[in-house]
DNA sequence: CGCACGCACTGGCTTAAGCCAGTGAAACAC
DNA sequence: GTGTTTCACTGGCTTAAGCCAGTGCGTGCG
């Protein structure tokens, strides 16, 4: 039989994969323990063995279990620690919380975000962003300029540039509503989601005033991470620079490494 | 009717999507261009429509294709850049080329890529290499260091550290093997796909031997990646310490940025 | 002419069924 | 006791079928 009746809202699959999802995170299956079997889960949750079998890849491509074939799934031993880049992550991430990557991050180790936007402008694009968001050189690109704490503590800085075109269509997010809309969520909303970050890192000596509001030591160097928000189709529609601490807390991406 | 006969070594799905991707990365489906219907890709390979779309679903996770749902399957328009730390990547790249990805992204820039093993000796373990592979800190770890090269120019560094346990179940690669078996080719050859590469990023300015090693003008930072490699169960068996220019040609990694 | 509706397409998702290949314990033969 | 076979499980993959929801063109109504 087919599924004729009312359409759900959410997709079986996806409703059998938030299930085990809780479970898991729950501790109820814990790291090595075996999940129900395919057909178990058909049974249990009254689908059919494919949309279980659909939910298990759901889980597994988040990496939170991994299969064996013969003897079962299980969950995985280290939740994989997902870094800021991967689309998949953001994706779920926005989707849950409703937050951005940072702000759900920071909420995650229990302290307080905030985003102080410091300036709103528009400039000729940089070369750097003229090449990755296929315009000419010069063309006007609204720049805005973001600092981000966690607990009053100053963690990183955050520079993004949108064409005009794109700002225009959709409201650019200012000190009023940071942290609420963030492009992603609006193309979001207009039913375009994320497909890629392309993310690209460096490094350099930091600038005085980033010393100085970054409270960054002397000698130690910031960590630079372009981000190429892209939508579904490839096009590029922002750049944003993250500037952060090399040797300490840039949240996600950045530990202490002595060799 | 169900398929009963002969089983194909290579899943039906995974076929056609490897007819797809030669068809694209030929040219003959550009950037941009629609895809053929599930429909009628599932007449045409002569497969059911599932398996038609487990093929583009295969493409889709990619990043080399996109759907829109009511319209059809595009072909993207910028390749996505897929980056070193993405397991599918680097699983794709390992299958495809046998190759680790370093020397394949070389290869691809059709420069030569040499490895130089400097040393192989045992230590204990230094604290963060510990805590990543779960053992007390100062176990006993073999520390493997290895210069990248690309057509004799220097590119990076990188200091492997492995649990004895593991280099002694699993030949280690030394300069008499370098570059055929990688401890993730030897896991592969014992069925052990790679499932996770965790990376890890900061940056400091480099010390007097890498600055001379990899020729660093002064006042430029190095960046550190540090791979934790896990297998599909997610125990890692392997820590490797890349370091790299921070302003220059690191490959897939690392950009000159000038904001 | 302009607009609304129908219709023929697209992908999205689900069902029910079945064969295959690994896994491991229990039953069996020697 | 010591293999060896059997068998009941696991996931892997495929088929055939069908409903749903977007998309956009063409037809026909007003």
């Amino acid at each position: 039989m087919t599924k004729s009746s009312h359409p759900d809202q959410v997709p079986a699959s996806r409703r059998v994969a938030a299930a085990l999802r809780a479970r898991i995170e729950s501790g109820e299956l814990a790291a090595g323990a075996l999940l129900p079997s395919e057909r178990t889960l058909a049974e249990d949750f009254d689908v059919a063995r494919n949309t279980a079998r659909e939910a298990v890849r759901l889980l597994t491509d988040e990496g939170l279990v991994f299969a064996r074939h013969g003897k079962g799934v299980y969950v995985r031993e280290t939740r994989k620690l997902m870094r800021f880049g991967s689309e998949r992550y953001s994706q779920r991430v926005r989707e849950e919380t409703g937050l951005s990557p940072y702000r759900a991050e920071v909420a995650k180790q229990g302290r307080t975000a905030r985003v102080d936007c410091t300036s709103i402008t528009t400039v000729p694009a940089p070369g750097f962003v003229a090449e990755r968001l296929g315009l000419a050189a010069a063309d006007p690109v609204i720049r805005r300029e973001n600092w981000y704490f966690a607990d009053d503590e100053p963690v990183q800085r955050g520079v993004t540039f949108i064409p005009v075109a794109v700002a225009g269509a959709t409201p650019l997010a200012d000190s009023a509503n940071l942290g609420k809309g963030s492009l992603y969520a609006r193309f979001a909303d207009q039913g375009y989601p994320i497909a890629t970050i392309r993310e690209e890192i460096s490094a350099r000596m930091p600038r005085h005033d980033e010393k100085e509001r970054l409270d960054i030591p002397d000698g130690v160097p910031v960590i630079e991470v372009v981000h190429t928000g892209m939508d579904h189709e490839g096009t590029p529609f922002e750049v944003t620079v993250f500037t952060m601490r090399a040797d300490t807390n840039g949240l996600d991406y950045t530990i202490p490494v002595q060799a």
